[in-house]
DNA sequence: TAATAATGAGAGTGATTGCTCACTCTCATT
DNA sequence: AATGAGAGTGAGCAATCACTCTCATTATTA
């Protein structure tokens, strides 16, 4: 039956092609027909496996939310907070490894943040799959360092904020200014954790 | 001739209401009849005034960048950079004073940065008007603390997207996780400015 | 007041949209 | 060979869209 994740092939030749297509156009910017198009399929295959166009979307977000290597951008960045050294250059970077994936889904991941504020249950999915438990994961580690002092006793996430927001808007930022910067990631991403984490420790 | 900022009274009407729809609906998912019916004017009277839809999209751009509110944001942070002191609570108010202006447009925000993308001309005005004015300005005097030695020479670029994104990120994430925290806007702002801040000031 | 411009109301247009449905194709089972 | 199930097809439908046009009414200006 050509399963694979609970997809078939068909299915995921149309998914695949709406990431594409969506990421390009935006949801209501993209029409069925290009999808089918793209996904080399006729557009009423695409009903055969989805009820509406807005399905799709939906099946998208799903995808990505059972992608645990999404979340995996956040074992790294636990292990430099519960080192407190961004000097461990091995951990630093698999975070860049990591984040080379990421970075290529910044687009669609873009995509789902904006349009799901248009759809209540996938904003709520969203909030609840992916940024809540990033959050936690992090916070917990940093609960952590303070209880033994080696943090200072900030709020616990508005630290978390400050160690992610900078390298999400750094991808981001790449993304439409692509400031040549005779700087590679590596670097990039070492220095923004050092900022966090002086910013960080205790004395 | 009715005229304000180069706007006549039935112009801004109209694009009022359509920063009220689009921010909505976004920009595809909003309809000309729509935005006609919240200005409370003809649907014909808006193509009067704006040659197509995206004309209306493009007039609330230059709208915003013609707006230096917006830019107001960077004058209160480079006071932060230049006392390198937080605790300079007149300015750190003057911030929270002006981010509440500011935070009641990051949907509108949100909305021209993300539309943008699919139209080269606006998203080359917001980076060349908005996205760089802001980090050169904040740039600005990270370079001169750097060179009297006051602050640690990571790349300025980098500094600054370590003092932006996580005042923008905690303002994202608040629109869409109103969590509630005890803990207001300005504590937050402050301790955000500390931890940038005690990463950045050498020794 | 007369002339001119702006607007509201709303029907109309062609193009496009999401989606349907009658039909075909494939292939395993009978 | 006959059957049935399921995947795939694509022409076509009803609805919607951005946008236009007309014309009576109101507001502005001379």
């Amino acid at each position: 039956m050509d399963k694979a994740l609970g997809l078939t092939k068909t299915q995921k030749k149309i998914i695949d092609a709406a990431i594409k297509v969506f990421s390009v156009k935006g949801f209501e910017g993209s029409t069925t027909s290009e999808i089918a198009q793209e996904a080399g399929v006729a557009e009423g295959t695409i009903f055969r496996h989805f009820s509406t166009k807005k399905g799709i979307l939906q099946s998208i977000l799903l995808q990505v939310v059972d992608n645990y290597q999404l979340l995996d951008i956040s074992d790294p960045l636990v292990e430099v907070i519960e080192r407190g050294d961004s000097q461990s250059q091995s951990k630093v970077s698999s975070i860049i490894t990591q984040s080379q994936e990421v970075m290529q889904q910044v687009p669609l991941l873009k995509l789902l943040f904006y349009e799901a504020q248009f759809h209540p249950e996938m904003q709520q999915m969203l909030v609840e799959r992916i940024t809540k438990p990033i959050l936690e994961q992090i916070k917990e580690p940093i609960v952590k360092q303070q209880s033994t002092g080696y943090y200072r006793n900030y709020n616990a996430c508005l630290m978390t904020i400050s160690l992610f927001a900078p390298l999400l808007g750094y991808l981001v930022l790449k993304q439409f200014i692509p400031e040549q910067e005779n700087m590679d990631e590596e670097e990039a991403f070492k220095q923004l954790l050092d900022i966090w984490l002086y910013g960080v420790i205790n004395q």
